[in-house]
RNA sequence: GGGCGAUUAGCUCAGUGGUAGAGCGCCUCGUUUACACCGAGGAUGUCGGCAGUUCGACCCUGUCAUCGCCCACCA
């Protein structure tokens, strides 16, 4: 089974959409209050088109569940509570504090996923800090975040820097604040970039961050939640409060009179933005809940390696343990309202109790402790992160999780690998000790024309809803099937949609002929027992037709499934066996009553097996033309296989094509008008050739618009001549057509003829060939020369004749 | 900076170690009641450049170019 997950974010949307209301209304969230937020939260009726309200109710539950419904789903939140305290005692989940993302605007948490990187220009300001006890001597640093400085705790140097390794261990005066910090060494400073000296502020860069752990640093946080400076001993007065860019204008101009400002370099650089609120995020220290993702990557890791979990195109693993392998802690605190609230409750000395209940924590705690519960919910990826099993009722043993867990196949976008298929391999494997699926199918992504990825933030995303009311659902939705080739990316373009269209619309007029010939759907019908060989014919056809599909479906190469049930439909049995079937029905008899049979039952396959790919219209055929009252897509997949092809006389069918083919394209090459019905002679053909194109006489003369078909022993002089071995067939029209036309013809097949025989010649002269490729190779290559030059003989012979007439 | 992918007919794209494919577009023709959103026929390619491996390369290897994406960095 496959299945095609979404996931929940109402959390983010709802505070999205609220807030913004409130901004309209002069309010802000923290104005109106966390109760009467939800309070709101719950009455607002209408966001992105939904109503959460009518979501709810449509999912069999009421807002009454307050916070712990927002999933839409009792059994989630069940299952969140059991995680998140299952990992919390297995030390999965702790309470640290550490830099996060941080959205000065919102003030929460975000999640990397939020966070984009947008492209500036912006301004690198080169600083000088005083060496403390000497005159006139500095060291230079360099910074785009010059505010940050308040809070640097140390200089660092690379150990092998030769400018700066007497002054390891010395300290510079900060600025501004007059505090003295040391100059370290630290690998982590570049020599060849900037001066080679580098600020270390701990409280607001990641990897100042570590630095300062390795070092054992003070961590001073200047900014507070809001991106405004603290008030902090050694920040001047004058700077509390500041927003963080007044403060910075302010640092560089003091800086300026201080004379400290060595050089403003303009740079292009990229900052992180806020996805939702679009403003500046800091690095900020907090104190949050992690979970310990490096762990738990482990066996995710492992589980790909073994093969116990596969990606669809295989290519991105690279993606996938990119990632896992290089997990940091994974803060899964967020300071919004609406969400799973953290299963945490604190004493009044600060002590955490987790529990799934408050009872059990109070239970924890003892009867006397007062709790109070955390106030953060969770990231929307934790919950995310347990759907493979969630979803079936876990924690409970239900029969459905006991059924489709592990589930055969994710199909997802490549660019949601590392934030949820890897989450819910870790939260998997941690928590039921398996592997929450086998496969991973990577499916393509539609680009724009001009292959960039469409997204929300950049407008230009091409809406399905306008190509379907332009083209159809169906025609949609196959053209993302045929176009779906592994590995690669979707550029839509619209001439695929209109051919795929009027694919549709020639299936329609196929059934509609069907009907108007009387082709009736008979459950006694037995593909296996048909006797007349175009019927034979077709039913092998749809034999192969169907397990192309099924080949192509297997390896999820759903591109050339939508080819395979496309050309069968209209190249072979549209194009081919409907037209040769034609006089067959207007000739009546056990044939023809035999043709109808047929024909509705090959309309039928070609419904099933195109079902998936436009489901609509063949479902609407199924019950308008077949009056059938069960829908296809219940219905089971045919089980017919190729043991009906025993005796299919496929061959002879398709030798009867390219005779049809021949003529019809001689006919045209030689400007024969359509309405002439012309003779034709067949010379060469043995006794079995000559009864098998009697049988196919009526046939045979309505495609090719021929007059007669009789044999000869040879051609007539003036005559067109052309070969389909073994036979040569002959068309004795000289008086109505251009002998120069047919001269010129006759030479280009044969120039044409000369050149395949030399380059396969060539092959077969060359010993190395002989001695080196496969046998059936070999002789296949001679067959075809032997054939390419019969054929061309008998071309030369024509020609002879024609320059004797 | 690291990685991944793409480069095939005018366009959008399949494809395989053994003489290049589809759809659309283009050209010619169209008596015939399933279909003009159609039918029949046809033309079109040094398969990005260079070098190598091979009896044989569009396919494998290396390299360069162009385009796209992901990750990291940005003192």
């Amino acid at each position: 089974a496959l299945w095609q997950p979404g996931t929940d974010h109402a959390s983010i949307a709802v505070h999205m959409v609220l807030e913004n209301q409130l901004n309209k209304e002069g309010s802000s969230r923290d104005e109106l209050g966390r109760e009467a937020f939800m309070e709101r939260a719950w009455e607002w009726k209408e966001f992105s088109g939904n109503t959460i309200t009518s979501q709810l109710r449509r999912l069999g539950t009421t807002p009454d569940w307050g916070r712990e419904a927002f999933t839409m789903d009792e059994g989630l939140s069940r299952a969140v509570l059991k995680a998140f305290v299952k990992l919390y005692n297995k030390k999965m989940i702790y309470r640290a504090e550490r830099l996060v993302n941080w959205d000065p605007e919102r003030q929460t948490v975000i999640s990397d996923l939020e966070v984009i990187q947008k492209e500036q220009k912006g301004k690198m300001w080169h600083i000088r800090y005083p060496i403390e006890g000497a005159t006139e001597e500095f060291i230079v640093v360099a910074t785009t975040r010059p505010e940050t400085m308040l809070g640097d705790t140390a200089v660092a140097v690379h150990p092998d820097d030769e400018r700066y390794k007497d002054k390891i261990g010395k300290s510079v005066v900060l600025p501004i604040t007059g505090r003295l910090i040391p100059i370290i060494a630290d690998e982590y400073s570049d020599p060849e970039k900037g001066s080679g000296a580098v600020k270390i502020t701990p409280a607001h860069d990641f990897n100042d961050f570590e630095v300062g752990q390795r070092h054992d640093l003070p961590m001073i946080s200047v900014l507070d939640a809001y991106a405004k400076i603290v008030e902090h001993d050694s920040i001047p007065a004058a700077y509390h409060g500041l927003d963080r860019y007044d403060a910075r204008k302010k640092i560089l101009e003091e800086l300026e009179d201080m004379d400290l400002l060595v050089e403003v370099e303009t740079i292009k650089n990229t900052v992180p933005v806020g996805e939702r609120s679009g403003v500046v995020i800091e690095p900020f220290l907090t104190k949050q809940w992690f979970c310990d993702t490096p762990s738990l990557a482990k066996p995710a890791a492992q589980a790909v390696r073994d093969g116990r979990t596969r990606f669809v195109p295989q290519q991105y693993e690279n993606m996938y343990f990119a990632w896992v392998d290089n997990q940091l802690p994974w803060c899964i605190s967020r300071q919004l309202w609406w969400g799973h609230q953290i299963p945490a409750w604190y004493d009044e000395d600060g002590v955490v109790y987790v529990a799934e209940t408050e009872e059990e924590a109070q239970a924890q705690a003892g009867q006397d402790a007062v709790l109070t519960r955390d106030e953060d919910v969770l990231d929307t990826w934790f919950s995310s992160a347990l759907w493979p099993f969630s979803t079936l009722g876990w924690p409970d043993k239900t029969p459905e999780l006991d059924k489709y867990f592990p589930g055969d196949a994710l199909v997802t976008g490549f660019d949601i690998i590392t934030f949820w298929v890897s989450r819910m391999m870790m939260f998997s494997l941690f928590l039921c000790d398996e592997v929450p699926f086998k496969d991973v199918y990577i499916h393509a992504l539609v680009r724009d024309a001009k292959g960039q990825k469409m997204s929300k933030s950049k407008g230009n995303v091409l809406d399905p809803i306008d190509l379907i009311e332009q083209y159809g659902t169906d025609a949609v939705r196959f053209t993302l099937c045929a176009m779906a080739a592994q590995g690669r990316d979707i550029k839509l373009a619209e001439e695929r949609l209109a051919g795929y269209r009027n694919f549709a619309t020639k299936l329609w007029n196929a059934s509609r002929y069907c009907e108007m010939n009387a082709c009736e759907f008979d459950n006694a019908f037995d593909p296996s027992e048909a006797s007349y060989a175009p019927n034979q014919w077709i039913i092998g056809e749809v034999v192969k037709a169907k397990a192309a599909i099924e080949k192509a479906l297997g390896e999820y190469r759903f591109n050339d499934a939508a080819a395979a049930i496309y050309q069968f439909t209209w190249g072979t049995f549209c194009d081919w066996y409907i037209e040769l079937t034609k006089p067959v029905l207007q000739e009546g008899g056990a044939d023809a009553a035999e043709v109808r049979a047929t024909s509705a039952w090959i309309l039928k396959q070609i419904l099933i097996l195109l079902n998936p790919f436009m489901p609509f219209i063949t479902e609407e055929l199924n019950e308008s033309f077949f009056g059938s009252k069960d829908a296809l897509i219940s219905a089971q997949w045919p089980q017919y296989d190729v043991a009906l092809l025993k005796d299919c006389p496929t061959e002879q069918m398709e030798w009867l094509i390219a005779i049809v083919s021949e003529i019809r394209s001689v006919r045209a090459d030689m400007n024969v008008p359509a309405s002439a019905k012309i003779q034709l002679l067949i010379k060469d053909a043995d006794e079995k050739t000559q009864a098998f194109l009697r049988h196919f006489d009526v046939i045979l003369k309505s495609m090719a618009r021929l007059d007669s078909v009789e044999f000869t022993d040879s051609a007539p002089n003036g005559s067109i001549q052309t070969i389909v071995a073994p036979v040569t067939l002959i068309l004795p029209i000289a008086d109505i057509i251009d002998l120069d036309a047919e001269r010129e013809r006759l030479n280009k097949r044969i120039e044409k003829l000369n050149k395949d025989i030399n380059l396969i010649s060539q092959k077969l002269d060359n010993k190395k060939f002989i001695e080196n490729a496969p046998e059936e190779l070999v002789e296949e290559q001679k067959l075809l020369v032997a054939e390419k030059v019969s054929t061309r003989e008998k071309l030369d012979a024509a020609l002879k004749q024609l320059e004797v007439a």
